[in-house]
DNA sequence: AGCTTGCATAACGTATGCATTAAGACGCGA
DNA sequence: TCGCGTCTTAATGCATACGTTATGCAAGCT
């Protein structure tokens, strides 16, 4: 059972949209996008719902399909939710009383940011980045604040990817994130989440300062 | 320019399955359903693909889209989403420095709750208490938070329509809620995050046992 | 010039038809 | 009776066609 054409444009307009060749802000008919996907307009036109709602780009008719650019104020709302939820999930994590062979996956993806750190790695960093909080996020539980991590992640992906050469080196979040661990494992979920609100906190202001300082209003 | 049928669709199969005429679990062919809605497929199909973006349906080839039940799981994640974020939204309110002219909304909500209940007007006191919600994640100011919360609000509006006339009348309820409004008042983040967890909660728990002792575990 | 009106164009919304293929029925053998 | 392979059926995924209608432009009017 081969993956249908819905499902095969779809992921093509994700990459395309996520490495940039279809930028922020650019308008695309939905003739054009069939032509390039090689398909016709129906399973384009079922992709665009989906992706639509997913937030990647916005159907308007007869103008296109525009890619949606983030603004600072869309990443000050996505990265607010973001926190709220994780923090979440450190809270049900620590509660859960979890031990060493549970964290064992969060464990790893610290040793590696270190290690990407040690190499300079920026990309490999990023990489266990998002897999230590998309692990946090499991590890507390609950499948919707999951959906609405990924969704949003995905739709701050490009910026992320600008700023992550511009960016100082990260070293401050490896110790934030070892102690998020340790207030997991202590099951001391007042600490797991003042701790990780803080991380989360300066990592959205180091964030959209450097966006604002490149004058990048619009991702 | 008329709505289109997709958009109708969209509506037509929302107020369906609210209604319950679409009960939870069932399932319904893609040619059915544009009968039933005097469409062709297409329309049906778009809609369909929207609805299940937001929850309300599955869409599973060749045996219909399947009308989503929520359990007593998806009870406890969707409230423990949405009292985060409400949560988040109180605190946000609260930091706004609001005035009275900016709470007259959320006042008028708790008169007409008191009102109701006095009343004994159960579906009334309802409208007015998802208002009031409404109304805080509004005075947050974060749109996404207020897309989620009406997402998952529909999603567990079949539920609470069930359990408004099994539950106790809410009286408790509207101290809370004026004491929410006080600290949003008063500026006090800290008091108003505390308050509104604690109402939160104690809802939730309310409504989860109502349906557990009701032998309610898919709805 | 600025504004309005009417028209040509083309993008979209929707219906329809068809090839594909999954699901269930059926029959056969163990 | 149960399991397994085959076959039938029909729902789906998709391409396509077409009517509708928004949009941009040009011509005419003020």
């Amino acid at each position: 059972m081969s993956k249908s054409n819905t499902q095969t444009a779809v992921d093509e307009l994700r990459s395309l949209i996520f490495s940039g060749e279809l930028p922020a802000d650019s308008n695309h008919l939905e003739g054009e996008l069939a032509e390039r996907l090689n398909m016709s307009r129906t399973p384009v036109r079922e992709a665009t719902l989906i992706l639509a709602a997913q937030g990647l780009l916005e159907v308007r008719p007869r103008k296109g399909v525009r890619i949606c650019a983030i603004s600072t104020k869309d990443m000050h709302e996505i990265y607010e939710v973001l926190s709220e939820l994780e923090c979440l999930s450190v809270v049900n994590a620590a509660q859960a009383g979890y031990g060493q062979n549970d964290l064992q996956v969060l464990n790893a993806c610290i040793d590696d940011m270190v290690s990407a750190l040690a190499l300079d790695d920026r990309e490999g960093w990023a990489r266990a980045d998002e897999a230590f909080h998309a692990e946090l996020i499991d590890l507390g539980g609950n499948t919707r604040v999951k959906a609405i991590a990924q969704t949003f992640n995905d739709q701050v992906r490009r910026a992320r990817n600008l700023t992550l050469y511009m960016r100082p080196l990260p070293t401050k979040s490896n110790d934030d994130h070892r102690q998020v661990y340790d207030a997991i494992l202590a099951g001391d979920e007042a600490r797991a989440r003042a701790v990780h609100q803080a991380h989360r906190l300066s990592s959205r202001t180091l964030l959209t300062n450097l966006l604002e300082q490149n004058g990048l209003r619009r991702i």
